[in-house]
DNA sequence: CGGTATCCGTTATGATACTG
DNA sequence: CAGTATCATAACGGATACCG
């Protein structure tokens, strides 16, 4: 009969995990995130962003800080100017999850060529079936 | 003119984070990763795996178990009985990367409550507009 | 500049049925 | 038990056009 696991610490019926996964998963989440908290003061306008993450459209990086905003990792300020401008910044939250965030994007980093290779590998055994 | 921002120790262009990313970030991969990491041995069979994540279907969590073993985190191993018995394991890759992502678990699980508030203020701002 | 609205193809994923 | 195969559909996300 098969045995459930549990994650200490952890109940995936009350706390709905995968609510916040889709969130720091998603396509451009971490990358906005660990933008934010390389940037000066934590703080970015949208333009800067943009021209940062290379392949982002409009669309996807407005939707993106959009849901950032709504979790309170994002604040939106606006500034009545012409042309406008409008800056995001890591909330005390947002600054807070960057910690986790990049330990995990320097796991990434440290770890990258090695699945690269496991990758190739699999691959190519595969291919030969 | 708009700034590009650098993440310190990280090219975009060079590392293609967006691939893995899209690996530990996907719907599951999170998930699997750190019931292995809370299993006696960091090992479990697809059925126990299976009856851990509520709502996943058994097609989702032979694909995802697949792309984890493509990239060198998990292992599998099957054993001729019958019926069949098959293990997935956490690789040495795996067990190294559980740091970085239990890290990011117990970090959503502290911060579940507040993001879920944030949530709320924010529909019901957008609501009444 | 920093969006929003719309259209639309691609991909991801669930349901179901079948198999060694 | 642990898959695979097939189908249907929902969600994602890019391109484009337009706006304050």
């Amino acid at each position: 009969m098969a045995k459930t696991i549990t994650i200490p610490g952890y109940d995936p019926q009350k706390c709905e995990l995968r609510s916040f996964i889709d969130r720091v998963a998603d396509k451009w989440s971490l990358m906005i995130i660990s933008l934010l908290a390389n940037s000066p003061d934590e703080k970015a306008r949208f333009s800067d962003l943009k021209k940062s993450i290379p392949g982002i459209s409009q669309r996807m990086l407005t939707t993106t800080l959009r849901n950032l905003e709504r979790d309170g990792l994002v604040n939106r300020e606006v500034f009545a100017e012409v042309p406008p401008r409008v800056e995001y910044q890591l909330t005390k939250l947002g600054k807070n999850l960057k910690v986790p965030v990049g330990q995990l994007m320097a796991w990434i980093e440290g770890n990258w060529g090695t699945i690269k290779k496991s990758r190739e590998k699999f691959d190519l055994k595969a291919s030969r079936s």
